[in-house]
DNA sequence: GTATCGATTAGC
DNA sequence: CTAATCGATACA
């Protein structure tokens, strides 16, 4: 599954001239047009068109009248199969993540989907960004989990389709977000 | 048309 | 626990 092979990547955002770059630890699956949970639920729309093309393009969405949330296309083209990027960790750029998220503590920058569409400055304009040709991409070099395992569970926040254990992270990486019970029972970090 | 609810987050 | 705040969806 794509969503587990996400894990460990390395995302990469040339957008100004600092370079920001972070692990990816925490990704959720949603699977499409037979997927309750997915915006693809319903159809296709002006929203949600990116998740139906081609795979490796970044579908933005706006929700809570406030926030962005950053996906990863990755079925073949009418599948409208995404991955969420719930949360990476910093590896060079913390400043400017700083900067825009207004807060100092490295392991909540990427934290959480919002904030990380928030501390890379990405928003619907880039709904549909290539992302293998950049100038905002995931590097194809092997993943590095450091040696963690992988867990997964329900994905956090949804109704419809919870039941499905589509949430996956690197288990005890201090930049997962969710809370003890939703990481898995006691020590999760 | 109006009502309701989000793939959320920060703050009390 | 709640406000913030917009758009998609549900329903009359």
């Amino acid at each position: 599954m794509v969503a587990r092979a996400l894990l460990g990547r390395v995302l990469v955002c040339e957008r100004s001239r600092t370079r920001l770059v972070a692990r990816i630890v925490e990704v959720e699956a949603y699977g499409g047009a037979r997927d309750p949970a997915s915006h693809a639920f319903h159809g296709c729309s002006a929203r949600n068109a990116v998740m139906f093309g081609p795979p490796g393009h970044a579908y933005v969405y706006f929700t809570y009248g406030l926030h962005h949330c950053v996906n990863v296309v990755c079925g073949r083209e009418g599948a409208a199969a995404a991955v969420l990027l719930r949360a990476l960790e910093p590896l060079a750029g913390e400043g400017l993540m700083r900067r825009r998220r207004g807060m100092r503590d490295h392991d909540r920058l990427l934290r959480g989907p919002g904030c990380v569409a928030q501390a890379l400055g990405l928003s619907r304009e880039h709904d549909g960004a290539d992302l293998v040709s950049g100038p905002v991409w995931i590097a194809d070099a092997s993943p590095c989990r450091e040696g963690r395992a992988l867990a997964s569970g329900p994905r956090i926040g949804v109704r419809a389709g919870a039941g499905r254990a589509w949430r996956f992270w690197l288990a005890g990486h201090p930049c997962v977000s969710g809370t003890r019970a939703e990481n898995g029972g006691p020590l999760p970090r």
